[in-house]
DNA sequence: CCTATTTAGTTGACTATGCAACAATATATC
DNA sequence: GATATATTGTTGCATAGTCAACTAAATAGG
């Protein structure tokens, strides 16, 4: 195995850092002042938009989201406040609740998803020459294949 | 100008998230486990070992940090307790003042560089063949250059 | 069946950060 | 040179997240 990143790789890296960082500030800010909507709530209502029922456990929202669990029941408390979402008791579980998207919720996943895609597109994939795709695809499986094989857990 | 990602360039930027989660959380924990370093100030005492005289103002901290004014007043009230920094007047501007590192923050950075370099290999730069690099440098070197023409500034 | 262990979600205390308002100083304009 | 404006760093208050300890419920082992 390599154990010193060359200068081309360092590069590559320091970049990998800089892009990340502007176009999801770019994208935050976007969907900000158009919808009032941070990332992190638009991730929420997408991740519960492609469940069945619309309706995810707060575990399963924690893994998704990549979110501890109590960071996923205040996230929820602000989310419910604001009508986006709302909570239901779980009839096998009763110790476990669901996440349930409101139809306001659906409202503002459906206007604010037109300005994220957009912003997906202006800020990123615009660049992704059709010569690119592929080995940046490639790139990507190989990180993720590689660290689940010994990938941590988040949480308490 | 294409107005919607296909699947493969959606699918490009999903994974574009999840490597940056997953690699930023393993650097992070290993930095932090074996030599107590948050990624945060490994950057803060990377970044003075760079400037000349090894010191900056909290001004060009933030620029290159990311963060705000008041962030950075923090993060090296924090760094200084510590003892890995600590403030200098400016003789120039005497608004202004500088952050320098002290011998204890150059050997803490010394200690933590290699566990973070060899964190990079592991967990990114191992993953790209030679024939990847040059194609993904030069998608990341489009994205910065075309989003910096339009880039907005953080703070306040 | 009981008891021990595990799991789901919540809560308290803490950390890290941002924004707006501020004081001190520097710069520009007349 | 006097005054208006801009800039540097700090502070109060608010937000969003973590971890550790907790309660309630489910599951496993005997």
């Amino acid at each position: 195995m390599i154990e010193v990143p060359n200068d081309v790789q360092m590069s590559a890296w320091r970049s990998f850092l800089e892009v990340h960082s502007a176009v999801i500030k770019a994208l935050e800010t976007e969907l900000m002042e158009e919808q009032g909507l941070s990332l992190t709530w638009y991730d929420v209502l997408t991740h519960l938009s492609e469940a069945e029922g619309s309706r995810l456990q707060h575990q399963a929202l924690a893994g998704s989201l990549l979110l501890s669990r109590s960071g996923v029941t205040r996230l929820v408390d602000r989310m419910a406040d604001a009508g986006l979402v709302r909570r239901e008791a779980s009839p096998e579980d009763r110790r476990a609740s669901y996440v349930v998207m409101t139809p306001q919720g659906r409202d503002a996943l459906d206007r604010a998803s037109p300005v994220h895609v957009r912003g997906i597109v202006r800020h990123f994939t615009r660049y992704l020459g059709s010569g690119d795709v592929l080995g940046l695809q490639r790139f990507f499986s190989r990180v993720l294949q590689g660290e689940s094989e010994n990938g941590r857990q988040i949480g308490d």
